[in-house]
DNA sequence: CGCCTCGTTGAGCTAGTTCAACACTTGTGG
DNA sequence: CCACAAGTGTTGAACTAGCTCAACGAGGCG
């Protein structure tokens, strides 16, 4: 049963978009709530026009189960479908022709995948879990007849499309300016933030990828990025524990 | 007076996504032709709607000059528009709380600007011109109303949107992956695809930024970029003599 | 003319890579 | 159940691509 709430996008923008200091602006984009939320109903941010809930169903009725290290899409798939994440945790991954390859975000419950494809109708990325995950399957066709009549889908659409944009100059930023240091700390808050948004301890959290993942979405090798958790844990900033972390001193983390 | 081609993003699609080699995806994404277009006159691609020319001249009924240097809008500016470049040339630069600053594109003539800012109703970066230049004014608000009503637009501008994600997502790809010297070969073959598409030489052009400003884009310093034209020059594959660029072995180029 | 921004080149330095060794975990099949 | 292979994470040591600092030359403009 979909429970869709429209306002939560409206509630993170106002958090994430202070928040930017350190750590990056990578923003949970969630079309629908996350798959075990307490009090599934639904809501109309702002518009009130009452919403034709037999098409949202229409719109929300596959889910997708896609076992870790499997693909939920790939690049130069047709594109049909964008996805909400309701169970487990996602890559996404850019290829480059000769082998060069770029994590271009990690996408945890809630958030959304697969906008990219709307530009050539296909795929630009591969999406792989990185765990067992559940992914619901918005048909974008649908989607957008329903945007023309839902204005405050309309919008809301268009929102995630240009938090995109904004998580990704982010991204180039923190690509483009910051230490090896730096980007481990500001990945550390990026997860915690998000993690907290999901109704986790922000403190406490357990990493579902890689060094190697890790690396290649900050743009360093998995062994600085090890090094780099070393030398934080040393300053006694975070404690790491393979993939377990635990925050210890978050504002020295966006100090950095 | 404003001329539509909207057929435009679909021809260009199709050449950019095959085109995914050594450079980079950037693909300009025109709302409108650009200043001087032969045969200014009103395409409708796929839909054969009518459109409502009266709105479209309201949507695009100014222009904003704004001479070398001076912003189109600045970062945390209230969003209301978004632009097309009608002549001259911008760049986009995101800014951290401490200094940190990186371009995050160049836009050419026929090219978009500032749907960054419809995620939190404001601008998230600068958007400066590089030399004196011209930018139609895109009422926002007026354009997603007549998104509802004509659906070609609709998909034309969810289109816009997710070509800049697919256009961040090569930057992050280079980032993270090209050494210097791919760095500045891509940029040159990216430059010189999009002066063709402007139906000037791709061969022979004039970059209208800075070293400083490549660097930033690039995520290199200056003097970096300044070696690399010098090394690509002795390789034979292109001459530099300051802005003014001549490809000589584009193939080579590629190749890097 | 003199001032300023811009571009080039050199020389030394350093952050991060690369390569290598080893420990720990996880899953597989006998 | 163990054995063993494959994947993962940590740390060290040497190396190097690109940075930093510095000098200098060439335009543009009041």
């Amino acid at each position: 049963m979909p429970s869709i709430q429209l306002e939560n996008a409206a509630n993170e923008a106002s958090v994430s978009s202070t928040q930017f200091r350190a750590q990056l602006p990578m923003f949970p984009h969630a079309f629908t709530s996350r798959a075990h939320d307490p009090m599934p109903n639904v809501h109309v941010a702002k518009s009130s026009i009452p919403l034709d809930l037999n098409r949202l169903d229409a719109i929300l009725s596959t889910t997708r189960k896609v076992r870790r290290g499997e693909v939920l899409y790939r690049a130069n798939d047709q594109f049909n479908s964008i996805y909400t994440v309701r169970v487990g945790c996602f890559k996404t991954v850019v290829t480059h022709r000769d082998g060069g390859e770029q994590v271009t975000g990690f996408q945890l419950a809630g958030e959304t995948l697969g906008l990219d494809g709307v530009f050539a109708e296909r795929h630009n990325c591969d999406a792989i879990a990185l765990e067992d995950s559940e992914a619901s399957v918005i048909r974008f066709a649908l989607l957008v007849s329903l945007c023309r009549e839902v204005s405050s889908m309309q919008h809301h659409l268009l929102r995630l499309m240009s938090g995109e944009i904004v998580r990704e100059s982010g991204l180039l930023l923190m690509l483009g300016t910051m230490s090896a240091e730096q980007r481990v700390a500001a990945f550390l808050l990026d997860i915690s933030d998000r993690m907290k948004a999901q109704g986790y301890s922000p403190k406490e959290f357990n990493l579902r990828m890689t060094r190697q993942e890790m690396g290649s979405y900050l743009g360093i090798e998995l062994e600085t990025v090890s090094r780099m958790f070393s030398k934080l844990q040393k300053r006694g900033l975070v404690h790491v524990q393979g993939k377990e972390i635990r925050i210890v001193d978050r504002l020295g983390l966006s100090r950095m």
